[in-house]
DNA sequence: ATGGTAGTTCGACAATACTGGAAATATCAT
DNA sequence: ATGATATTTCCAGTATTGTCGAACTACCAT
């Protein structure tokens, strides 16, 4: 399940996040949760041209961070918890004298529906 | 202590990280606990010409993910754990709609003497 | 079919990152 | 001082990344 994570995989997922507006919006859907975004929706949120905002997607998901599919005309993305939760672990491994020291976190989605939808 | 991360200072960590060198010698340095390795026996272990290698501890150095002493003749660089800590705490705040997934991970260094060198 | 909306791909340019040899600097021993 | 060792800085070339307007494709409604 929590799809093993090697160096190569780290390295992108790495570079994927290391840019000011894809940090941002990898939090973005983060905390969306498991409802996603329509890539409109985050151009609003993150004031980024069109086909920036594109590129950067695209660059996401070839890191395997987030996840896109389609609903009528927009196009959905979803944060991929089970690559972040992949990407911390191959970071924190052997960090403490190989003592696991962080006991197998996994992080989950949560739906809109079910956090009493406090945006606007 | 566990110096707070901001988003630059993350994408600072992140971009650092996200190199084939950079990753292999920051896990290394995690690897080699509190005593650190010399550059040159970093060079050794992971076989990058000299002026490369430079490059590369200057990156992280300015990221904040590894510190540097000097020994007689040698620099002795080690990671900087609080850095790492910080930096998961970054990126797996706000995962789970809001509610503290990860509890409080502190990685903390081990010295060489400690774990009975089982090292070359 | 036509037209409008949602997003992506293309292209060209600017900026930044990586690499490695050669020269420079710092430290130590004699 | 001289020489040897450890490491960094300089430099120039190459490669990769980021930006955004304009043209393109996909989907939906009528």
């Amino acid at each position: 399940m929590t799809d093993r994570f090697d160096a190569d995989r780290t390295i992108l997922a790495l570079g994927a996040l290391a840019h000011e507006n894809r940090l941002a919006l990898f939090r973005l859907l983060v905390q969306a949760g498991a409802d996603g975004m329509a890539a409109g929706a985050i151009a609003d949120a993150l004031d980024i041209p069109n086909s920036s905002l594109s590129f950067h997607l695209a660059h996401l998901t070839r890191a395997g961070l987030i996840r896109q599919t389609r609903q009528s005309r927009s196009l959905i993305y979803s944060a991929d918890y089970a690559a972040m939760n992949g990407l911390v672990g191959y970071l924190t491994e052997n960090c403490c004298g190989g003592a696991a020291c962080l006991p197998d976190m996994t992080c989950e989605p949560v739906h809109e529906t079910s956090i009493s939808r406090q945006r606007a």
